[in-house]
DNA sequence: TTGTAGGCGTTATCAT
DNA sequence: ATGATAACGCCTACAA
């Protein structure tokens, strides 16, 4: 035991690997309600009963049923039990990536709504893959889960997948990254009003040359809190230069700094500038660094999402926060809603939720 | 349709909801592989053998149920397939949490293996919580999964729920919160020789008094990592007087900051400082801020594990990577490894992997 | 290559 | 309150 056998490398890291002992599966088979019942003598009906405490039922043979349940180490096969009951008691979530503060904290949202009904939650990411995603969105399906909470990838803009599970009686809600085209309950952050709030802080703080860095328009976030910040440029009289809006194919920090670089570059250079989001904002306060900006003096600098980071790196960033635990209760409550309303009517809802202004040093 | 109904509280938010459209779930009887053998005149059997493109079948009526099964959109009931094949295709992971990078990235890992091999990945978190991990797995298992992959949560100091699983043939896998109790595979940071290898770089950089960071000594990798810094010390003929040596029982921002007040109030102050995690760092380097040390003429500051947001902070930390991506790998590879092995003997492994020191400004 | 039939573990619908 | 028994949808010997 503890046998150093040799050294492996494994990715262009030194690993060792300690040879433990040998293994084989045991194959003991999994105890049924049959067995259960056959030492009882009773029928498996009445075991069913008895482990689902359903109301007609003896008290003591539901008492005998559970302790020879527990004896014989009994555990119900949720397999069985979906096939033949049609409800899993799962929720399906597919997100881009839980590789992010927004999304892992929304997911949070969902499964503290969920546990709360007795339902747990099958995490999936697309990783921004459009046909990743469609292959999720089958497997859950054809896995009969009780509903799928979507948050759709850059990539897609086609959406029949959904409207196909949709279409095979599936309830599915959609959060943060929507669509129009679908026909669903969906729960989005106030992009436009959150965009343009930001924006006018920056504008009450003087500035008047603010300029834009975000990602593609072709996204639907992005084009919203794209149209707020230009909005309340337009409301306050202020004009946008064309090389003042810089748009960039992946959020990154090193995207973001280049178009700092980029807009350092121009002989007319902004006061101020927007963000699409956190991490953009913290490539470009480095890129001030390197620079010899200051911020804010000569230039503020505004996120969006409020990740933990924008508050630990200094000078500490403004920013919009979204309450992305709370979108992910909600989420959970609408689709819970659809799915206890079975074949009756549902009202399908648009939640609106508003972010806030949360001030810091970069401006 | 998009009529404003009213202003809803959502936990002090401002949210509008508009009204949609009603809805009634569709209630189609899906397809099933009797329906496509019906109405192909064939067997349920052959049917079956197409789809699964078994070896003993006619090319030309596979084409004929593959042509027909689109036709009449079959999907396959997962359920239905698992519960005879007794086969899921699905790995269950249980992570503390995935709002932090390392286990996000590890989970990263372990799908990038698992797709490749057909098999999908369900994530769930035990939120730190030992009574929500025992439900998680026991889920798992009655689910049917080939296979768990678990990390263990904080409070987790009994193994019987894993130990239970595994009895009933359910091939586990460990990774990086282990235990040393149960006889499976499992893939752990070198945390000992990390933490030793960072300390002796603060050492070579002329630093002799060095403080410490962490986590309660009751978590196995809190205490490994002390061990190491303590190893490193000792054969430098460096003390560490008790004053040094902090704890903190959860790793959060204001605790390090907490812990840097602290230390800056003895006497005998540390010229630098070792912490668990970066998350620690950084709310060191933040104290240091408030309190006007020099970073890293006055105070270095190392940190343990590399996230992004230790690049990004100013002075940016020193740390030790963790290869989480290739962690998850690993135990992806070795439970699979296992799974197909099923009852022939497999060779339980222990993978050490070692961390790289990341040197930055803060040293 | 194809068909038959039994089984996977549970729930649900009848009776009793 | 309990028991038979037929689903649930698919797989897999075994037989043809």
């Amino acid at each position: 035991m503890n046998l150093r056998i040799g050294w492996v490398n494994l990715n262009q890291l030194i690993t060792y690997r300690l040879s433990y002992y040998s293994k084989i599966l045991p194959l003991k088979k999994p105890i049924t309600i049959k067995d259960l019942a056959k030492s009882l003598n009773i029928s498996v009906a009445t075991v069913s009963r008895a482990l689902r405490n359903s109301s007609e039922i003896n008290e003591e043979t539901k008492q005998a049923v559970l302790k020879l349940a527990k004896e014989m180490d009994y555990h119900p096969n949720l397999l069985a039990r979906g096939l033949s009951s049609k409800k899993s008691k799962i929720l399906g979530v597919v997100v881009p990536t839980i590789n992010r503060q927004f999304w892992s904290n929304s997911i949070s949202g969902i499964e503290n709504i969920a546990y709360q009904d007795g339902y747990k939650v099958m995490i999936f990411q697309s990783t921004e893959s459009f046909i990743k995603e469609v292959e999720i969105v089958e497997t859950l399906a054809n896995s009969r889960v009780d509903g799928i909470l979507i948050a759709f990838s850059k990539e897609t803009k086609d959406y029949a997948h959904v409207q196909q599970v949709m279409d095979r009686g599936i309830p599915v809600v959609l959060f943060e990254r929507v669509c129009e085209e679908l026909e669903t309950s969906k729960v989005v952050t106030d992009d436009f009003f959150g965009a343009k709030k930001i924006t006018q802080h920056l504008i009450s703080r003087g500035k008047n040359n603010i300029a834009y860095l975000g990602g593609p328009m072709s996204l639907g976030v992005c084009k919203d809190r794209f149209l707020g910040f230009q909005s309340a440029m337009t409301d306050a009289g202020l004009n946008i230069p064309a090389e003042h809006i810089i748009e960039t194919e992946e959020f990154t920090f090193e995207n973001a700094k280049n178009g700092i670089y980029q807009l350092w570059n121009t002989k007319n250079k902004p006061d101020a500038i927007f963000c699409f989001a956190d991490i953009l904002a913290i490539g470009a306060l480095d890129a001030c660094k390197e620079l010899g900006i200051k911020v804010p003096e000569q230039l503020s600098i505004a996120g969006f999402g409020n990740d933990d980071t924008s508050r630990f790196v200094s000078p500490s960033i403004t920013t919009m926060a979204q309450p992305s635990f709370e979108i992910g209760q909600l989420a959970a409550k609408l689709i819970l809603e659809e799915i206890t309303a079975g074949n009756e009517v549902t009202i399908l809802k648009k939640e609106v939720i508003q972010p806030t202004l949360v001030i810091r040093e970069s401006s």
